[in-house]
DNA sequence: TCAATTTCTTGCCAAAAGACAAGTCGCAGA
DNA sequence: TCTGCGACTTGTCTTTTGGCAAGAAATTGA
């Protein structure tokens, strides 16, 4: 058995027997890079756990722009939060970056998990809250860093995302051009 | 007794006895436009509601120029959750823009209510998860909707921000300078 | 009521960022 | 190995946005 669902859970002090029952519930699924895992437009149905690779999830701006919105690494959930648990057509559409292995489970099992797990709902909570402080410190740090900087604290949080995903998604993801974070690039590199 | 209580937490089946116990918990306090309920590099210690008035967040770029990140609008609680149920030092600043009627309490006074009244926790989890749709929608928004969009968007939902907060505070919450957006007025005051 | 201050608008100029395109580099597949 | 494609860099030009400042309008306080 995989050890990704000792790490996802591990905040909270779940058994050995209760990991194996969540483990249980999920399907491995293995697929190569640029696959889809929901289009914009489609209503999420399944949570799914990042074992190996890059996923990434992107928006159209309003001329029409590839925007990545938020990197997945390993170890994450990978979920449009507001398409899975308000049932709503996804503004998002997650896909894979590069090779990847992950773990899935219906939205309908999922929720299962948090009648026949104790301790499963406590740990949704804690996801809840992570969450927020999360979002809300990446959106103070658009406005209170500069473009370089942002690239320099994705470059030390999240090294693996600026080795596999390409230029052009990392820039939009800083919120620049790939032009831009090419210009910036060569002049890091004069320091 | 004020019906702010029953306003804000009325998405809960809270019996009258239990919004009495919440209500009694609380202080009313009355202060002029301009005060800070919360200054940049403090703790936050205390909780509030808003009942009258228009209270803002803002925080310092990397010019030094001011800029809202937040606009808290009547019957809504008024904290930095970064800084009241972390402890960290705030980054954000709270700070009124108009005179203001609000109801305080203590952190520590907040949390004997999770213990005291039976679903008040409930309500937390539930404020954690809203917070999460929405902080992701504004992210979202600021890189798919025009600025003029988003202006006419948040016309449309909050109109009284854009009635009594200077249009210096309302362009930087809107991510341009207030110069750009007096321009956006004037295009739109055309059609 | 009147003066003083703040807020908002607008023109001009500068700076920054983006669009576009050409050219280089490196990798993957035939 | 060679070819072709995608990714990255870089130069030029354009567009957008912002800075600044002056003036108008509105608000505040004495």
């Amino acid at each position: 058995m995989s050890d990704i669902f000792q790490s996802v859970y591990q905040h909270l002090q779940f058994s050995a027997e209760d990991i194996k029952v969540i483990a249980k519930a999920h399907q491995k699924i293995e697929i190569t890079k640029g696959s889809f895992l929901l289009k914009e437009g489609e209503t999420a149905n399944e949570y799914y756990l990042l074992e190996k690779g890059l996923v990434r999830a992107f928006v159209h701006d309003y001329n029409n722009n590839e925007i990545t919105t938020e990197f997945f690494v390993e170890n994450e959930i990978v979920i449009v939060p507001a398409s899975l648990f308000q049932r709503n057509p996804s503004q998002e559409t997650l896909q894979t970056v590069t090779d990847c292995v992950l773990w899935k489970i219906s939205f309908e099992d999922f929720q299962h998990l948090f009648h026949s797990v104790p301790g499963f709902s406590e740990w949704g909570r804690l996801w809840f809250t992570t969450q927020v402080f999360s979002l809300k410190q990446k959106s103070l740090d658009i406005v209170t860093e500069t473009a370089t900087n942002r690239y320099l604290k994705l470059l030390k949080e999240k090294p693996q995302i600026i080795q596999n995903a390409p230029l052009k998604q990392i820039a939009s993801f800083l919120g620049i051009t790939d032009t831009s974070l090419s210009r910036i690039r060569k002049d890091l590199s004069k320091i």
